[in-house]
DNA sequence: TTACCAATGTAATAACATAACAAACATAAA
DNA sequence: TTTATGTTTGTTATGTTATTACATTGGTAA
């Protein structure tokens, strides 16, 4: 778990980051993007797409299409990650800054963090630089228990 | 793509760890699995379930079940790997000697190289323990262009 | 207004994976 | 050898995840 906060707050940083990022792109925030990436927002776990197509209530006429096509310009740019490891997804911690992020995803709680930079993506340049290897993408995801988890048990 | 060579070798290779291994679990290598393993192997990309579904012959009969059980216990004995980001299964390079690994994923030939060890695991296992995060099963997935193919191009 | 492109609606289906139960088969104990 | 047991495979059905293709709507600019 993490640590008791105003999760709210999560969600409207969330939804104002992405005002900025599609404003500055020249995009459209539509209502259907912004309400999935506040169901996406809706904890700190990933969410899975049929579990959104299922919460987008009436006002959106929901059909997987919608929900794949919001998922897609969500991941486009930047805003959620797909974790492939689950066939799930989460909202990005911080979007923009966003290079060489990694997931630790808790199967207790089921909650995920997102983590940045440090050595670990060093390592993996250099890793695929001896081998003569381009990296465009890279899948790193972590199963495992978290702090709090550990604690409590 | 992989230096020129007798890929027969690599099957071979392959299905001989396999005995050796089931042997010392004392578990069964039954035509079923040598055959999946050996289809997995049929080449150094991955393979998609479905595909080794299609060229399971008429020897066995094919229904998804049969193809997963295969798969299942090919991965639970360190002979396959999934690849998540593609859905999609690769033989296992260096079985038992296995620990740490992660894969290099060229997506103009598809093959796939299987990497251990080195830098990485330990700046992985810095990260997490910085975060109290206790990691059971890491996926480390890389996309990108081999050596081979920026040459070719 | 028209023309255009982006976004969404809709139906169908493809691709990936598992549940549940039955039959066949190996092995070892009686 | 027979029986009992657990493992492996067969079979049907279904669950889950994702895409294709085409129609419609809606915003924007000529």
């Amino acid at each position: 778990m993490l640590g008791s906060h105003e999760h709210a707050h999560c969600i409207e940083d969330a939804i104002e980051a992405a005002n900025r990022i599609c404003d500055e792109r020249g995009l459209r925030f539509t209502d259907l993007r912004r309400h999935v990436l506040e169901l996406v927002w809706a904890n700190h776990g990933s969410v899975k797409a049929y579990d959104l197509l299922e919460n987008l209530d009436s006002e959106f006429s929901a059909k997987p299409p919608t929900v794949y096509r919001a998922l897609e310009f969500l991941q486009e740019n930047g805003l959620v990650h797909k974790i492939s490891s689950l066939n799930a997804y989460v909202g990005c911690e911080h979007p923009l800054k966003h290079r060489d992020c990694f997931f630790l995803i808790c199967s207790e709680c089921n909650e995920v963090a997102e983590c940045c930079g440090s050595n670990v993506a060093e390592a993996l340049r250099d890793m695929a630089t001896r081998q003569g290897f381009v990296p465009h993408h890279t899948t790193l995801e972590i199963e495992g228990t978290c702090q709090a988890c550990q604690a409590a048990s």
